[in-house]
DNA sequence: AATGAATGAGTCTTCATTCAT
DNA sequence: GATGAATGAAGACTCATTCAT
């Protein structure tokens, strides 16, 4: 009489021993990018031999969609509350950038591998959700943006796509140099972009 | 029997080809990632099989080393001009980015590429190049601003730092999304972009 | 401009070779069972490496697949043309036990491997034709053999399932220790198996 | 430290959870083949994990063992009573058979096993005995089939040993397709086949 | 008796590269 | 200039097995 069949999804394992094992991947394939990345690279990293891994995860793809969902769904979580919260356009801008700051900060590695590799991921069905994320996030920047320049708070003489993904990569990017424990804190590195996105880098006259 | 070893294939064949298949390699490097990418599927593109490419290059690698350098070559020579011209802090700045945006033009997928490989190819001895041109890079944007704000034309409240990276990043992540052909010219996106870079996007009070 | 892209069946390579591969992999499939057998094992036999298999097949299932298919295709055909001969039941009862001997002798491999590894593939999508095969044959035998009984020509005292899998078997089996080139020609052999099913190893009081 | 090397672990344990778990594992290797089977799979079903087999069983390889032997032992137990007997040829082969199916009827599982794997098992040292098995079994059969052509029993036109594995065959192959318990009772079974192997399908002129 | 976590050997497969033709 | 066939090294993954708890 089989008892407790199918539990092949290999969600065994404590989750503390996961998300360790994970933390140290996401930090590998941030380095070195997913597909230089060998298995047995993250498990020396890890202290055990490459097939060990597998015990924990399926596969390494499928540490790659835990990594990058995981932290999809912490920085939704963080943007929803600040889409809910009815400020203002600018209002709005600064913290969703604040936001972006401090997943950066909790997420680098995360974020760095989102920047490489999301663009040709988002193809496979299994990741189809970061298609998905996008469309949401587009959504969201750009509606802001639009409503600003309806408000007469942002200039109307810029392509608004532009500025959209001005704003955008702006943010993203700083995953590539950011490191936790810098000397600036995540909120400061926003206050300062914040403060060249809305007023530029040149003196005013 | 002569010592001529090496290179003893690679660089006959005409110039042109070299050119079509580098495009050809570059277009799928840029779209799949470096690593992802089979000779195979370059071969595949190009309407031969893998084994042919090794007439015209010595390995996947040299095919790299040949886009991303015959595209640096190019940027440095656009440049240095620029540099030469004794222009001021603000007209550098405005012809550096006019200059890159031309480049992405020309060289997209170069660019692509290098913004996704750079870092890490850059620890390679055989890229080494990359290092040097990051470093006087660095030099060339960090001093032209660092003159601009002793000059009174640059804000001085800023991280000089942290506007360097936002101004490199801002450009160059262009690349990832820029279609040349497409609604805009090189020109007018860079008129845009520093119209941002320069006065923000907040209306002026 | 890609020329011709997607040939990626990896059904190039000249047939002749194909095929020696094929007959090789078989042998060892029927040998040692197919999961037994590495893909080394049969590299080695061919006097290759493992790897160079891969330039002829997609897989090692895509030998077991190819050599399956063709084997029931080639009976098929067989099985069909003394079907369409409008042969009485006893006729065509002998005519497909012959046709089978013949079987045998030219695909023993083939043959041995069905016998051992059908029943499980069968349940795969990509095996699913053995299933199929499998349905039509049970319909040409136990017809024939329910036309036999019905005309008076079989005993219509046996359960009739219970013949047709006595019969098939009987056949099949065969292959497990048929050796061709032996002592006795397949013909032969379907004479005497036919004479011990039709009229009983017992001396006829 | 004394010599008691293996065997500390196994023979432990109820004999009722080893033949329990035995039976499992049968099953599994019947249906899939013994190879194709993994150690988790039998666990899985037995609702465990695969460690934990090791309480039980020293390898994967002895759980076979142990089916396999259990089962032989068993059939001998059979067959050896009937061989005591003194019966006549045709006797002799009609409670072989008999026994034979009842074999099956209480077997199905190690049967099947021992019909796909046998071949290639008796090879190693470890399974001998499989060997062994097949050459007293052929004695017994052949040797009672050539009584009967003796005595004007059995025919005397046909291949004596084409006629031995007609019959050897068609017993043992039964139990890929019987199911204990279905409509035909192991007795009923062997006495249908007796009279096909006997006296043929054909109808008496 | 059984679990959780790991080992280590081996498997299939991929792929850059070579080279005779 | 290109093909066809192969090499060889490496990579992801599997699995029987071990062992401390």
């Amino acid at each position: 009489m089989p008892a407790a069949k199918k539990k092949t999804t290999t969600a065994n394992a404590s989750p503390e021993r996961r998300r360790e094992l994970l933390n140290i991947a996401a930090e590998v394939f941030a380095a070195h990018g997913y597909n230089a990345t060998t298995v047995r690279r993250i498990a020396d990293e890890a202290g055990m031999l490459a097939g060990s891994l597998y015990y924990h995860f399926d596969s390494k793809e499928s540490m790659l969609d835990e990594i990058l969902s995981s932290f999809l769904t912490e920085l939704w979580d963080g943007y929803d509350a600040v889409l809910a919260a009815g400020l203002g356009p600018r209002q709005t801008i600064e913290a969703l950038v604040t936001e972006s700051f401090r997943e950066i900060d909790r997420h680098r590695a995360a974020v760095a591998i989102y920047q490489k590799e999301a663009k040709h991921l988002a193809a496979q069905p299994r990741f189809g959700y970061l298609a998905d994320s996008q469309e949401k996030f587009e959504k969201a920047w750009l509606g802001t943006l639009e409503r600003g320049v309806a408000d007469g708070i942002f200039r109307a003489d810029l392509d608004i796509r532009l500025t959209y993904r001005f704003v955008r990569d702006t943010v993203w990017v700083a995953a590539s140099w950011y490191r936790p424990g810098g000397q600036h804190s995540p909120e400061e590195i926003a206050r300062q972009y914040l403060s060249m996105v809305l007023d530029g880098i040149a003196v005013r006259a």
